[in-house]
DNA sequence: TGCCAGGCCCTCTTTAGGGCCTT
């Protein structure tokens, strides 16, 4: 069976949640995200998750969500039933996807929900291309890369959008730099998944012999 | 009892250890 996934559309997400595992209790939060078309940010989705339980006074500070927020935010349920529609069967991105894929699929289970776009990594991505910054946070990578920042920090839209960004960004920088007319979802994906020592050669070898 | 993520990556590696990144 062929998987119906837009070539040309990704949704961006992040989750903001009470730590940083699922299978030690932790539950999401707050979703954001961002549906990028054609490499232009096109529709968001964001809500808060009454998690059931109050948050840590770190999380609290962390990200700036109390928990008198939460306790009038609507149930997982309904706000992932709506993420699932929201993310449709396209391709998924994510700052550290390794973290956001851990939490979407704990969550997703508990509900008998599922997806099927395949998942990439900013972070990932953002290593290869440029190993010269100083460290690869998102925040971080903005600034070397003089990326606009939203206002805020750790609220989930907010940084689903910044991501967003990032990923526009390096799609852009890969094409001008390699002569790359479009850049697919899966290039970037492969290019997520290989070694420092491979990049030279990828970046050399692969792009450039896929351009037509 | 005491401790508790986990996937990826790098190197002083591969029979391992530790840093990065996410909340």
């Amino acid at each position: 069976m062929t998987k119906n996934i837009s070539a040309k559309s990704v949704v961006v997400i992040d989750f903001e949640t009470t730590g940083l595992s699922p299978k030690l209790g932790d539950r999401v939060i707050e979703v954001g995200a961002v549906i990028i078309e054609n490499n232009v940010i096109k529709n968001r989705f964001e809500s808060l998750i009454n998690p059931g339980f109050k948050i840590s006074q770190f999380i609290q500070g962390f990200t700036g969500i109390t928990n008198i927020m939460l306790k009038t935010a609507p149930n997982k349920e309904r706000v992932m039933k709506d993420f699932s529609k929201f993310l449709k069967n396209n391709n998924i991105v994510a700052h550290n996807a390794s973290f956001d894929k851990r939490f979407l699929d704990a969550e997703f289970k508990k509900l008998g929900l599922s997806y099927t776009g395949e998942f990439a990594c900013t972070m990932l991505a953002a290593r290869r291309l440029y190993p010269f910054s100083i460290n690869h946070k998102l925040e971080t990578i903005l600034d070397y890369l003089k990326i606009k920042k939203t206002k805020q920090f750790h609220r989930a839209l907010a940084d689903a959008e910044m991501a967003a960004r990032l990923w526009i960004h390096m799609i852009k920088d890969v094409e001008k730099k390699h002569n790359y007319r479009e850049i697919s979802f899966h290039l970037m994906q492969k290019l997520c998944k290989i070694n420092k020592r491979e990049t030279h050669n990828f970046l050399r070898k692969h792009f450039e012999c896929c351009n037509d």
